[in-house]
DNA sequence: GGAGGCTGCTAACACGTGTCAGCAAGCCGG
DNA sequence: CCGGCTTGCTGACACGTGTTAGCAGCCTCC
């Protein structure tokens, strides 16, 4: 195993100095250097295998190219684990083209997550932090970027007046209840995902009363109901539903997780889906496309959120002005044959649910 | 956006020597520190919020207490970054406790694969690589190896001596078979999920062979097809296994999303599952508990490949002695209504495989 | 009472790079 | 012929840390 070769060496095999290899390998703007030396640099960098080292780098411009994605895990939320794999890939993206690389920093209980992210600043492992997770609490984020520290949250609203990306869930939800209104439907209920607290299952119960609002039905607590995010609470939920007389003839899911269990409990009283009940759901996880029937669901821009999240990180890093720093990204709503919209199709499953890859 | 401290301003805070901040906060060993001296270091350290600069670290230390998990992205397989998600935290998991922090480097294009994760090298980005997915190619992987760069492959059959962790797939494919085999069938079909060129789909048609051969069973040749990862092409093979005369009564789908369309051709050609046809399928993806009827399955011990893959990768940058570098792990089958072992329950689904997080 | 050893600390170098001020040589204009 | 400008390059410092050799001061032992 070779040593690894300086910009020494290279300065020595090229006959200049090492300041001049420097200037030539990073193309430095107003500075002359004759073709003839920059080719022998150039030269002398390829035939060494010359890499420049990070941390020499990073150390004297006091800059790491790095940016954190601090993932606050959620239990009981497998699917999670897909949309969180987008978004990471939609900031990759952003990041790899701005010449930036990711560290990764999961974050499961509450307790460690100050003492960990934290040092990831201090100690100057990265440049920002990009946080994404349900939680609301945290005065430290706040704290860090009072001092200056770039941070964009993302997935959840912002505290005070802390950059953030998030889904435009009022929307959203907005367009489910709406289109299920625009099917005919007069009483369509309303399951939440997570009990009201939460801030994204509010936002949803809010667009729901929206759309009940514009379409002119009157907006009926005994149609709603909040599970806490799994199937089995979606299964309770929408059992309990059932009880309301007259019954409800449609309802809009805020979650695919909890909608599944619904789904299940629809079927166990002998319901029919989408005849006897309707059905929209949130988030289109993948397998929206593969149950039965395939679940109308809102396609979440995971891909955008990454992206969006990362570009204002990295602008703010830059030091680059920053025009809209609270963003709410659109959601798409993905038509399949719960919500009885197109006439009932067999297998195979539609298969559109399926984000791509730029 | 006060300044940072250095160790320097701690030194002077303390009134020693920068030294001796050093010697007191690394704790060296074998340095005797008067008591007093240590705690008004620390003291000074603390005042001042001093948190020692990363990158001065790594360039004096020449370790960058980072590993880079290059993940290979498969097109077409969403279900994959749920299982990377978990591997990913495995890893984690083990690399935190060692101190190490992960960089990810998503590779997509196979043209820029070699220069990506060459220049993680190269530049010091990282001590070691973590690299998963499916291809087989890459000499410039074995070439890094030999040069003595730590790498461990995960999720595919070494080339030559390099390190790997993978899953066992003759012995899961094995289990799944004499699985159905145990329950009475003697027609048990195979569907592979990629052409047997992919060593796995090799390995786990290998797996069904000797599960045959152990129950005396005869390898019909008739009985076996290959999908491409997908649904739809398990769809298709279903519905060309069906063909057979006889047809068989029971099906080992070598992937849990290919089994999805397998289960779509059956339920549309009027098959009930599993009176008329017994599945197994592998990988055991959490919308497997989900299915009609829930997919009994192998799963994977993601976080377990993680984990082992982090800790052979550390051991090797830390110069340790690695005992084994092969490591095959075992699946664990989970038995749920597609097989037919137990009786057919209804909704909720089972929710058993949804894997737990340590 | 001096040599030698121990204790507790420090000065100095090294890690590999970016960058600024400046220097020699050549050219140009008056 | 000489002062000043341009061109093309270099020397030296800085970034913040780890680490080794070594230096005072004190104690101990003969």
């Amino acid at each position: 195993m070779r040593k690894r070769a300086t910009a020494r060496d290279v300065a020595a095999l090229a006959g200049v100095s090492r300041t001049t290899v420097s200037l030539v390998l990073n193309n430095v703007p107003g500075v002359r250097i004759r073709e003839e030396t920059r080719r022998r640099v150039l030269q002398a960098a390829r035939r060494l295998d010359y890499h420049p080292d990070a941390s020499a780098r990073r150390l004297v411009r006091g800059r790491t190219q790095v940016i954190a994605f601090v993932e606050r895990h959620l239990p009981h939320r497998a699917f999670a684990d897909l949309f969180m794999a987008q978004v990471l890939r939609g900031a990759h993206a952003v990041a790899r083209q701005e010449g930036f690389h990711i560290l990764i920093e999961p974050s499961f209980s509450a307790g460690d997550l100050d003492g960990r992210y934290l040092r990831l600043i201090r100690e100057r492992h990265a440049d920002g932090l990009l946080i994404s997770g349900p939680r609301f609490d945290d005065a430290a984020l706040l704290r860090l970027h009072r001092e200056g520290v770039p941070i964009v949250l993302h997935g959840r609203p912002p505290e005070g007046d802390l950059p953030s990306v998030d889904v435009d869930n009022v929307g959203g939800a907005r367009v489910a209840t709406a289109h299920l209104l625009s099917l005919g439907h007069r009483r369509v209920a309303f399951i939440g995902h997570a009990p009201p607290e939460y801030t994204a299952a509010h936002d949803r119960l809010e667009g729901y009363r929206q759309a009940l609002a514009e379409a002119g039905a009157p907006y009926d607590e005994s149609l709603v109901r909040f599970a806490a995010f799994t199937a089995e609470s979606g299964h309770e939920a929408m059992l309990d539903l059932l009880k309301a007389k007259p019954p409800p003839t449609a309802v809009f899911i805020a979650s695919d997780e909890v909608a599944l269990g619904a789904l299940g409990a629809a079927r166990a009283v002998g319901l029919q889906v989408p005849e006897d009940l309707a059905m929209v759901g949130f988030d289109d996880v993948p397998l929206a496309a593969y149950t039965d029937p395939p679940l109308t669901s809102l396609r979440l821009p995971a891909y955008a959120l990454g992206w969006v999240a990362a570009e204002i990180l990295i602008r703010r890093i830059q030091g680059e002005p920053v025009e809209r720093t609270q963003v709410r990204l659109e959601t798409d709503l993905v038509v399949r044959g719960s919500c009885g919209a197109q006439a009932r199709k067999r297998q195979p499953a539609d298969r559109t649910a399926r984000p791509t890859h730029r």
